[in-house]
DNA sequence: TGGGAGTGCTTTTTT
DNA sequence: AGCACTCCCA
């Protein structure tokens, strides 16, 4: 145990062995926030305090919750693999199978992702006549799935206006359909989850006593209902002890509540609040620089980052003429790095978001550099693969509409809208699945439908008793589909990722070991919904990373690249349109970039930049003025950006655009009394009717007329 | 049935 | 610009 706890500092060494309370552990980036939260495992059990089965984890992502599995069995001697150590979604599904009856769930249910579920509300919306134009499907999700997160069914929810009203009856006949199909969506495992044991007493009794310790990974990033889950558990005497970072809360979009840190802090951490701010991954003036991002931001629970290491290297700026320009530059500077001995998967390439890989990909590509990129369509979220999963999911729950729907002529057997439709009314009349409903189909419908039924049927049979490896071999061969990409052009790489799936389920069963009778399938099944699988397959042997700010947050590279910092791309100007705590959120961001950094951070932007088919006229971030100077080396080969108006230079030469009116141009920057310091982006009109559109950067994009406007050139 | 043309959107992303 | 999606026609 001695060994345990050897090596960690005194902030460290406190948390770890902490006694038997709540407590809030703020740690910063680079400061040791997973050896802290295994190494407490570790110790409360090690000394007795409990055993594996008292404690609970959770994290986020399967990344992080698999990270501490692995971590933790170096740590004690037993098998964490019966632990319940797993992400938020991942413990309540394991919650709900266990309990499914209690829950009213069927024991096959089906977890629908984000695609899935928006097949659905579209298909919701045609069978009961709505108009997609007035309730875009997306924008439904987004409701229904934000309610939910907040804990609201569609018969508590609020309705203020007629149009609230119609979205509330929709989620109402989603949930409904959902009931009728036997799914469940991503905040639906939640809710349910928590419902059940709010509902159900003995039940909530048995996992409070059962748990006496909750560890919290990243608890900025939880939701409301995530919290209250928590709160739920945690009601019966455990301990919470959470982790996490409010500087690194970036996920405000999608419903995270950095507030339930300071909640959390009040509610039960009181006094117990231990801050881990030596840093152990960046050189002091990547750290420096950090700092005086983050301490721009208000509503902060405060923490000041520090290290041992020495300054280093002073943080590299480059200010590209255009986006081209700045790829040039970046991909000169990594063939450099490499030649010095740099490895390049050590050379990470940030951007704010993921259309702007494509300039870099194109020159490291030109350039002979090996690079991969990360984001994108993942394993289990293919379309073949896909494809195969419902005919599984079929066999697993006839009644589970959007897999029927998505196969049911795939590949074709001639059922076309037509049929459908009639069945799907049919299935409506008879309040019964389409599955069930294709039995009383009549004419060309009843038949064609009633073949693929057959086919369905025969399938069933055949793989009874198979092994699962071998069932999705036989559905992937007998479904039609193998011969259906194997007579298209572009099928090969489809049939290798099928053959892919057909290890994947090999692997499951070794990994997973024996499980009960016909439940396999349904565990597979739930870990292509639950781990939708690893970003693209693609080599990562000595290339540079790219990914996006987010992607990036949790890992670190020896030399970072943070490219695009302009002013409405990184600060996004649909973020600071909403308003400070948008802004905010851009800044949090910003420092998670900058703290990927391990020895060298280069910071660059572009004067114009290709955008939507268009070029545009940037300013630099206003995220690089708030770096002190003196940290900075700027690296630009050319003289500073010209006054005036810069002639840029385009692929063959140097242009400059012409004057719209009164001597001003296109790409000149211009002060506005009001709205401040701007960048002209496009003009219409001449004369007394001439406008010009300027990016005023934190102040937004406007048009403005010449012949009103007052505009001095700068 | 399937392809070609026309249309609209475009921040970040896990489960 | 590029992509997904829809619509219409052969």
């Amino acid at each position: 145990m001695s060994d345990l706890l050897a090596n960690l500092n005194t902030p460290q060494l406190q948390a770890v062995t902490l006694p038997s309370v709540h407590a809030l552990v703020l740690a910063g980036a680079g400061s040791g926030k997973t050896r802290v939260l295994t190494t407490r495992i570790a110790w409360l059990m090690s000394t007795g305090q409990v055993g594996p089965h008292g404690v609970l984890a959770v994290t986020f992502t399967n990344k992080a919750a698999k990270e501490m599995t692995a971590r933790l069995s170096t740590l004690v001697p037993i098998n964490p693999r019966g632990m319940w150590i797993g992400t938020f979604h991942g413990l309540c599904n394991r919650l709900l199978r266990a309990h499914y009856r209690e829950a009213g769930l069927p024991q096959t249910f089906q977890i629908l992702d984000s695609a899935d579920q928006l097949a659905m509300v579209k298909r919701l919306l045609k069978n009961l006549n709505v108009d997609d134009e007035k309730y875009p499907p997306r924008e439904l999700c987004h409701f229904i799935n934000a309610h939910k997160e907040q804990g609201v069914r569609a018969a508590q929810a609020e309705v203020y206006d007629n149009y609230t009203e119609k979205r509330v009856e929709l989620y109402a006949e989603y949930e409904n359909q959902c009931n009728r199909e036997g799914v469940v969506d991503f905040a639906e495992l939640l809710l349910r989850c928590y419902e059940l044991l709010q509902r159900n007493e003995p039940l909530r009794k048995h996992y409070q006593a059962r748990f006496s310790y909750i560890l919290v990974d990243e608890v900025q990033d939880t939701n409301k209902l995530q919290y209250a889950w928590l709160k739920l558990l945690a009601g019966g005497g455990a301990k919470v002890f959470a982790v996490g970072d409010d500087d690194q809360s970036i996920y405000r979009f999608r419903g995270a509540e950095v507030g339930n840190m300071r909640d959390f802090e009040r509610e039960y951490a009181g006094d117990n609040v231990i801050r881990l701010e030596q840093n152990y991954r960046s050189h002091g003036n990547i750290l420096t620089a950090a700092n005086a991002i983050i301490k721009n931001n208000r509503e902060r629970l405060g923490k000041n980052l520090w290290t041992e290491a020495g300054d280093g290297e002073p943080i590299r700026c480059f200010e590209g003429y255009s986006d081209l320009d700045e790829a040039r530059f970046i991909v000169e500077e990594i063939r450099e790095l490499v030649r010095d001995g740099v490895s390049p998967t050590q050379i990470a390439l940030l951007y704010r978001s993921n259309a702007q890989s494509r300039v870099l990909e194109n020159e490291l590509f030109t350039k002979n550099v090996p690079y991969k990129v990360y984001g994108g369509l993942r394993f289990f979220e293919r379309q073949e693969v896909k494809h195969a999963l419902a005919y599984l999911r079929l066999l697993g729950n006839p009644d589970d509409d959007t897999a029927f729907l998505r196969v049911v002529n795939f590949p074709t057997r001639g059922i076309g809208a037509r049929s459908l439709e009639n069945l799907q009314v049919t299935a409506h009349q008879m309040n019964s699945s389409l599955y069930n409903a294709a039995a009383s189909l009549t004419g060309k419908a009843g038949q064609t439908v009633g073949a693929f039924i057959r086919l369905v049927e025969t399938l069933r049979q055949e793989t009874a008793g198979l092994p699962l490896p071998e069932v999705v071999e036989h559905v992937i061969e007998k479904s039609g589909l193998a011969q259906h990409y194997r007579t298209e052009k572009e099928g090969q790489e489809r049939l290798e990722n099928l053959d892919e799936l057909i290890n994947a389920a090999a692997t499951f069963i070794d990994d997973e070991g024996a499980i009960g009778e016909g439940g396999a399938l349904v565990s597979f099944l739930t870990l292509a919904s639950l781990e939708a699988g690893e970003h693209q397959a693609g080599e990562g042997q000595g290339a540079v990373q790219l990914m996006s700010v987010h992607s990036a947050k949790g890992l670190e590279f020896d030399v970072v690249f943070i490219t695009g910092l302009e002013q409405g791309l990184f600060p996004h100007e649909n973020a600071v349109s909403e308003g400070k705590d948008g802004l905010e959120e851009e800044r949090r961001l910003m420092y998670v970039a900058v703290t990927r950094a391990r020895r060298r951070l280069y910071l660059s932007c572009a004067q114009t930049r290709m955008l939507h088919g268009q070029t545009r006229y940037c300013m630099p971030s206003g995220f690089l003025d708030e770096i002190p100077e003196s940290l900075l080396l700027k690296l630009n080969k050319k003289a500073a950006p010209a006054p005036a108006y810069p002639a840029y230079v385009s692929f063959g030469g140097v242009y400059a655009e012409p004057a719209v009116a009164g001597g001003l141009r296109v790409g000149q920057t211009v002060e506005h009394a009001k709205f401040g310091v701007g960048v002209i982006v496009a003009s219409e009109g001449r004369g007394a009717d001439a406008r010009v559109q300027i990016n005023f950067g934190a102040s937004g994009m406007k048009w403005l007329a010449l012949e009103y406007a007052k505009l001095t050139p700068v």
